[in-house]
DNA sequence: CGGAACCTACCGATCTACAGGTAGGTAGAG
DNA sequence: CTCTACCTACCTGTAGATCGGTAGGTTCCG
């Protein structure tokens, strides 16, 4: 089977295309039509790929749960606003996830569940990571565990503004002041 | 005009029926339809109060502005707590608004202006009301106008995870402890 | 080597559904 | 008689999905 090969490619392509089309349009906005057009596709072409607009959708996410799923070993904390400056040079993928979450809070929609259960662990090991670090209570005095939500919030909040207006909003500056804030210090290397 | 104050009635009843339906499904997904049904006409009953799915929305939008547009000068800071409290016993518009916001991110979506105006003045009404009460710098160091959109950020990623998940995430406790970060003690009446 | 059997990668035509919007009407209040 | 408040009927567009191809390999057998 050679053929594997180039079918993983053009699924590969077929996805990056559908991030940038979810990105415009949203998922319920985005359609198979204008993504197959972005690789040179008919709408039924991609379906041979991918038997449903949902499937395409679920492979999309499976990609950036491959792409940001790091070992919790390997995490730092000083590398958080590395993260946040890396996203903010990559306003497509951010904008592809913020619309995507936005959408999720709807009705049976099918982002929902990995994001529920996305924002579970990222607060799982955002607590775990403060508390190797700094044990029981951070300089601020707060724990862990509600600390955590508090930098989740704020990434996805600032996100929002900046997406809307860049210019205004200095995602990296409000980052880092919030881990200030907390105690956290980010040593610049 | 006496029918003008029954129009007027049903007009309100039709806001708070598309506001309930964009919070079930966006405002892409929502249809006519359904929000006529919930106040018991057809699509096209409904088309006469508003003559297009647009002009609804722009009622939708207008009707929160009006809700929520609070003189800057009956604002106190130790109302904010409040407000979050407010909000998190009417899931419904908290709801509605986050799939909104995630919705007008995409290209040329009718609430993108709206938002990125809101965004700006509810910036500098956060930045005006911590100055009135703080001066340059807020007990924690950090100027007004880099601590509004902490705070911004943070409301509207709570929401985010609250509604995703109500049980695991104390917005109030949460919104409370940036407070307390910044050094603005909420004074509980 | 020749060829039947089969697979991959598509495309054209078409079905179904539903959505937004229009045109034109009717019923009741004043 | 007119205005408001609707409704029925309909048009148009679009989106996802299915069906049935076709063109070009690859495999395996005799």
């Amino acid at each position: 089977m050679v053929a594997g090969v180039r079918t993983g490619e053009r699924r590969g392509e077929i996805i990056r295309a559908a991030l940038e089309v979810i990105a415009e349009r949203g998922y319920r906005g985005a359609t198979l039509g204008a993504v197959a057009e972005r690789v040179g596709l008919t709408q039924q072409g991609l379906l041979h790929y991918f038997p449903s607009k949902e499937a395409l959708l679920v492979a999309v996410l499976d990609e950036r749960d491959r792409w940001d799923t790091v070992p919790d070993s390997q995490w730092r904390l000083d590398l958080l606003p590395t993260l946040v400056d890396y996203n903010a040079m990559r306003p497509g993928i951010i904008q592809t996830f913020s619309a995507l979450l936005g959408e999720s809070v709807t009705e049976d929609h099918p982002t929902r569940d990995f994001f529920t259960r996305r924002y579970a662990t990222v607060r799982d090991s955002m607590a775990g990571l403060l508390r190797v670090e700094y044990g029981e209570r951070l300089p601020s005095g707060l724990t862990p565990e509600r600390a955590a939500p508090l930098v989740v919030a704020v990434m996805d909040g600032l996100q929002y503004q900046w997406l809307l207006a860049p210019n205004d909003v200095d995602m990296s500056q409000a980052f880092r002041d919030l881990l200030a804030l907390l105690g956290v210090e980010a040593r610049h290397g």
